[in-house]
Formats: C-alpha cells, structure tokens, sequence
DNA sequence: CAACAATTTAACTCGTTGGATAAATACTAC
DNA sequence: GTAGTATTTATCCAACGAGTTAAATTGTTG
C-alpha cells in the first residue's frame, strides 16, 4: 500500500511484499483459526510465491504470531489516542464504551484472532515479549476516571478498572464475535443496524447505572454527547 | 459408562461405543476446533476404530455438528431445572447469574465449542433443525422475572430480556473464555479461585445495580441467599 | 560490466489425514 | 447348530499441506 507508488522501474518490493503477506495471513488466520489456515491459501492471496512466506517473514507460527502482535499493536495504539481524562467522568465512560463496541465492529479480524488464541491457551501470547511489554493504558486511565467520577460524585462506587475493563470490553465483545450463533438461537439478525445501535445503547446504560445508581435507561434518553457523536462518526466512516 | 455393569460376555456395545466417540469428540473439538481436530486422536483416545466413528455417527462433520447438538441439548436440559418463579426478583438474577457462571466454569469445553462455532459462522448450527428448535427458556423466564420486580418496585426499568440475558452470558463467558490472552495481559492468574469469586460479584453487582438502581457493591455485602448458595454448592460439587 | 547479494520462482519432498474397502468376529433368530 | 445381521478390525490410499531445494532473476557496488 505505503510503497506501491515506488519508480516503475522497481520490479522487487521486499517491504511491499511483506505487508501483502501480513494482511492476507490476518484474513486467513481470522477466517479459518490456527489450524484451518492455509499457507498457500495466503500466499496466493498476497500475489506472492509461497517461498516468500518463509523468506519475509518465517514458518506459519511466526506468521500467525506476527499477526496477533500487530493486531495487539493496533488496538492499542488507538486507545493512547482517546484522551479520556479532560471528559466529565460519566461521559469519558461512555466515550470508552463507544470506542470499544466501535473498534470490535470496525476490526472483526481482532474479535477472531483473540480467540484463535484462547483455542490455543495464549501459548503464542506468552512467548512474545512484544506484547507482554504492551500494557493497557487503559486500565490506569480507567481507574483515573473512576476514582474523579467518585470525587465529584459522579459515581456511587469506586469500581475496580480491571473488572471494569473487562466488563466492558465482554459486553461488546460476545454480543459480537457470538453474533452467529446468537442469532439463530434467537432467530433475529443481531447485526442489523438497528439492532447493534440497540445493543451500544444497552451496554452504555448497563454500565452508567452500575457506577452512578441511575436506573439503566435514564442515559438512554439524554442527548448524544459531542465526543459520543464523535466516536460514532469515526466509527461508521472507517468501515 | 451407563452401560458398562452389563453381563461379562458382552464383547459388543454400540451405545456405550457411541457415547465414549462422542465424549473423545466433545474433548478434541473443544480443544482443538473444528480445523484442528484429529479424526484418528478421537478414535484413539474413544478406545475405538477408526471405522467405528463413520459407523456410529458419520463423518468429521456429523461427528462436530452432534457433539454441538448434545453440548446445547445439555446447557438447557439444566436451565429448564431452574425455577425462578417462585423467588424475589434481585434473587433471581443472582441465581440465574451464579448458574450461567458456575455452568460455564463446569463446562469449559462449551465455551470453546461455541467460538469454534462462531469462527465457522453458525454454518453447521444453522442446518441443526435439532437446536434451532431448543429455545432457551430463560427469554420468557427473564422476562416474566424482570415484568414482576417492576411491579413490585424491586427494579426501576423494564430491560429488554434478550438483551439482558446475553450481557449475562457475556460477562460470564468472555471473561472464562478469554482467561488465557487476559491473564497474560493483566499480568495476573484470573482463574484462581479469590478471582473467580470476586468476578461473580463483580458480575452480580453490575447487572442488580443497574436493575435496581442501587450502585453496584451494594449487594455484595448482603449474605447469600438460600438459593444462591445451593447454586454455588452445586457448582463446586460437581466439577 | 563483473562480481556479489538480495529477492523471487518453480518443482519437489514427505509425513499427515480424512475416508474407504473388505474381511473377520460377535450376536440373534429360527 | 446355522443362516443372517450387526458390530468391529486390519489395511490401504489418494489428496493435501507445510516446509525445502536449487536455480533464476533483479538489483547494487566497485
């Protein structure tokens, strides 16, 4: 993409031809897992002869971790962006809340590659020293947030940001990657554009009532906020 | 195992046969997926022939699509025991809470069954008459639960069951679900046994809070609930 | 332009894997 | 017992799939 408008007279593009592979193996490991991926299948897709997997990049582990720390990598490259903490506390909640359910729509490679990496009990995850040393930011964000929200008396309670973090990110998270089955369990289409803007509202109000003592759905009514409205836009523009 | 007390001279036994290939399957699936289960593992580890996978259930396919079956079969099979009728709303949800839990930490295996499923976008799940004509019975159950705490002032808002329900499972299923990537991520075991507790309350407190109003940690100090007791019992006894 | 290095291609290897064939064995009914 | 059926075993195989070998091509450098 980046290079693809070198001299013409360039008939090699070693990084070109690296990050071809790296997106066709992102399809392929999310659409077929670990094990379903197939090489060929990659290469043939990334208009590249199979030798050049092994030659740019390494086996089909290496691939497949080299995958998983670049989605890492993304994700959180995205949140340092959000600037949480000028936001009044309840509205920083639901910036977050609308990124997170965002960036999982906008990315279902994440949502797939995540548990491909379940499956395999975080086996690759552990080895990498790339993503070990990638902390969240927003667990420290999160807890700054709280912590103002229960200062100003925003918030009732003083809620962990771990469980908080991952209470959020599940209530997008498997409404999302579940979508599938969920929705021939219920026998409605759950990703329907009225039925995910259904699903963000529910999220938002869940967690809001959790922290202020609000009832869920007295968010629901208030207008959107600029940043909320902002975060919207962003995330249907980038699809 | 049902029929394994039966007359020494038996040398043959088909259901028994049949039930240890599904139970080899169940395990190989859920650890592996679909992609990357071993067709000879199953038959191995089943104590069985190979040829007696294709005899008794068919093809890697059939044999995937009837283990999804039983695994869903199963999980209702329990919901329907649960009768929250007859309790007071909050406690409802707490027991409905504590059994989705407790069934998702006893039956690890379902959860991956269930990403495997999605990764392969309810394909098989979608041509399963058998399971698309078991509908949960906590929908309607929710429901009548979520109707009765209303009208009694117990909750302030009417929440929409379906949605309910699936931010149930989901704060249940991605947290054990995603265990592995999480507990590298966060840097700390969230499967101990201090973490899974202080999850459940996590989880419980969350969704009462916004149910009632009440911020969330106000519940938590309450003493168990006859019920919701009998459910953890149930949960720690069984595994 | 010659020597050298980086990049790309074509063809091949070889263990694995889902599935099939056919024969044997165990049980049932008569 | 014997004929017939259900269950089980032993063996095979063609396709596939990850990874390799070796040669060719393209660029760089002196």
């Amino acid at each position: 993409m980046a290079k693809t408008s070198r001299p013409a007279k360039w008939q090699r593009d070693p990084e070109g031809m690296r990050l071809r592979i790296l997106a066709a193996a992102k399809r392929e490991f999310s659409d077929y897992g670990l094990a379903g991926a197939r090489v060929d299948r990659i290469a043939a897709e990334a208009g590249a002869n199979k030798r050049m997997l092994y030659y740019h990049v390494g086996n089909k582990e290496d691939l497949y971790l080299t995958v998983l720390e670049g989605a890492y990598e993304h994700i959180r490259a995205e949140e340092r962006e959000l600037n949480l903490e000028h936001l009044d506390p309840p509205e920083a909640i639901e910036v977050l809340i609308s990124f997170t359910w965002n960036y999982f729509i906008r990315n279902p490679e994440f949502l797939a590659l995540l548990n491909t990496e379940n499956l395999e009990r975080a086996a690759h995850l552990k080895r990498s020293t790339k993503v070990k040393s990638m902390h969240s930011p927003f667990v420290e964000m999160i807890r700054t947030v709280v912590d103002r929200g229960v200062a100003r008396g925003d918030f009732q309670v003083a809620m962990d940001p771990v469980q908080l973090y991952i209470s959020i990110a599940a209530l997008c998270f498997f409404y999302l990657s579940n979508s599938a089955t969920l929705s021939v369990i219920f026998g409605r289409n759950l990703l329907s554009t009225e039925a995910k803007d259904e699903r963000l509202a529910h999220v938002v109000g869940l967690v809001l009532a959790a922290l202020t003592g609000t009832p869920a759905g007295a968010q629901s009514g208030k207008k959107k906020t600029a940043k909320a409205a902002k975060a919207r836009a962003l995330a249907t523009t980038t699809v």
